[in-house]
DNA sequence: AATTTATTGCAACAACATTGCAATATTATA
DNA sequence: TATAATATTGCAATGTTGTTGCAATAAATT
């Protein structure tokens, strides 16, 4: 499954990256200059996560947010820092502190969703 | 609106306590003893919440898992503790570990929703 | 027993995300 | 450059989760 060069993938990731921030399908649809198709988002977003290009986060609206990833493939302690979801500008941004936890022995971590809801510093 | 004691919330909250772990509004429907319209249960598990009876959680799932609250309306600190959701036998669970964070100033936390997806102790 | 109104069931709806399939476009190969 | 292989896309349909309007029912109060 070797991957290939599209005007879908660029355009998708380009929007991502000025946003500057974690994305959900309809603000990307929403922003993106080329008509691309609703499924079509969603498989490209997937397919960044899959080659750790992006990482998804569930918020509290139940939204999936696709935000850059930044160093994630050098350690697996990749996403595993807090997000922040602002319920005025709804956006959701990644929060440079990582995600402290344990756990009792026996379990075994393999993701790790961690959102504070509220409103950020711009909207309050 | 004076809250009212019925058999419907006496059975849904009777099977979340005997589970000992928070639950899905379908594994509810699932084991609980009399026939329960599913929008009826969620408004229950909904009301629950409200009077700080439940809390809810959203995993990775995409699924609302509710939870009972220890001691929540104590502090409001309450549901600030991790959840361990298990890909095997779809359970989702509270761990004793609160969440430690720090944001930046001007940020205002009103929710925190943390959850490690993996494979739990009696799965592993 | 009668009144008030919280609760419930039903059906419809809404939002988000995924999937099958045929058509298209990219990449590699000849 | 032409051809073949197959990754990607659009479209429509489907699935899942959760909510809402409304009439009927039932709990609590008088």
């Amino acid at each position: 499954m070797k991957r290939r060069n599209t005007p879908t993938k660029e355009a998708v990731l380009s929007v991502i990256t000025k946003a500057g921030q974690a994305m959900s399908q309809d603000a990307i649809e929403e922003k993106v200059a080329i008509d691309i198709n609703r499924a079509t988002i969603y498989r490209v977003l997937n397919r960044f996560c899959d080659d750790g290009v992006l990482h998804k986060v569930l918020a509290e609206d139940g939204k999936q947010y696709f935000a850059l990833c930044d160093g994630c493939d050098e350690t697996h302690q990749e996403h595993q820092h807090f997000h922040f979801k602002c319920t005025v500008c709804e956006t959701l941004e990644c929060l440079p502190n990582a995600v402290n936890y344990s756990i009792p022995a026996g379990y075994q971590v393999e993701n790790v969703n961690c959102v504070l809801t509220g409103v950020c510093k711009k909207c309050s």
